[in-house]
DNA sequence: TTGACATGTCACCGAGCGGTGACTACGATG
DNA sequence: CATCGTAGTCACCGCTCGGTGACATGTCAA
């Protein structure tokens, strides 16, 4: 038995990540991350100072959200009208989602707990969203009746809600959730439903 | 105090309407029903068998999913394009939904757990969407590169997602889910979104 | 009136939870 | 080698959970 305690903080951290992809938040509890991470529950304790500072500490952090490079997948610059980079983003923001289990469980936690860690996660992707705005390009058209943000909302919303729910469904409105043809056919839609941002 | 089995065994498939409602599917447990109903818990075993047939009897009773007619607000037959009917269809959903709570949190759960209750309600669900399917006119322009069934499936995810982000959260993406004038603009962006089904 | 059965009450079980105090063993420092 | 603080272990607390058996009591038919 080795004695290190940066070690055994890490090995906590980590298994913070792994019983949150494998059981969900339901899932996370002194005793089972304890037992995950093959250590006395008590070391939570005296290195952390309990369950909820070691998940906040976990969140600062694991980089589970992805970055707006990321997300775009190519230079901010090189896009050349809104439509497109909208579209960039939102179908990096499937993408990125779908190969995430633990940035889905958080979201999943999001939906049905509110506490100061939700509440700064949520925060810090405001921030983020902002931080995009910024990078968008000015509208071709400048239609007052298009409501970008809102839309942007609908469709992100729309996006994140069935890779949520493809966790625990396999068909959703026809949808076969399982198929990566089907998140194909997502993300052709997803360009047709941006067609009203198109000049 | 009388004694009457039937009144009890309403009075418990109440309490998982207050329950649910209140606390969330977390909530619903044997011990906290039985507490909320203000009846000792073996009568649950009793007359249910246990809290899976309990909760599989109140999904089939109580009507938490709103109906077609309810969905659309007004006859089928007198929408006359396609792009009308869907639009009525997704603002029903937006409006029905924010206006049930227990709904709501059955929505949550399913997105959490996997089990024959939630199986048999999505089950349900599907049924219900081929229906309106059916019911759908046939498009004006029949464009191939429109895939009706995937753009409605992330409109509609899109609209559940707000809503159940609405109870723990006051903003998404800049959007004040505590206002009604943002919803409203929510309603709109919809309609925005539906263009490239118009003619 | 007197059973007999349905209805409701009560006490208890084992297991798991979050949390704590007291202990042991290691290893760096002198 | 002795010491002393730290890392890790262990046993236990009170509580809630789901679940069950034994018992009391109301209701209704014979």
């Amino acid at each position: 038995m080795t004695r290190d305690s940066e070690k055994t903080r890490q090995e906590i951290l980590d298994a913070v990540g792994r019983v949150l992809a494998r059981q969900g938040f339901r899932g996370v509890g002194i005793n089972a991350l304890a037992r995950e991470a093959g250590v006395d529950k008590v070391l939570i304790y005296r290195y952390f100072g309990g369950l909820s500072e070691l998940l906040a500490e976990y969140a600062r952090k694991s980089g589970f959200w992805p970055s707006i490079g990321n997300l775009l997948g190519r230079p901010a610059g090189s896009f050349d009208s809104l439509a497109e980079m909208v579209e960039a983003l939102l179908q990096g923001h499937l993408r990125e989602l779908r190969q995430r289990p633990v940035t889905q469980e958080i979201m999943r936690w999001e939906l049905h707990e509110r506490n100061d860690l939700t509440d700064e996660l949520a925060r810090h992707r405001e921030l983020q969203g902002l931080e995009i705005m910024d990078l968008l390009p000015k509208p071709e058209q400048d239609d007052p009746e298009l409501d970008l943000p809102a839309m942007g909302a609908i469709l992100h919303a729309g996006l994140t809600y069935l890779v949520l729910r493809a966790k625990t469904a396999d068909v959703y409105m026809g949808i076969d959730l399982t198929d990566d043809g089907d998140w194909d056919r997502i993300d052709r839609a997803l360009s047709s439903l941006l067609a009203p941002l198109r000049p």
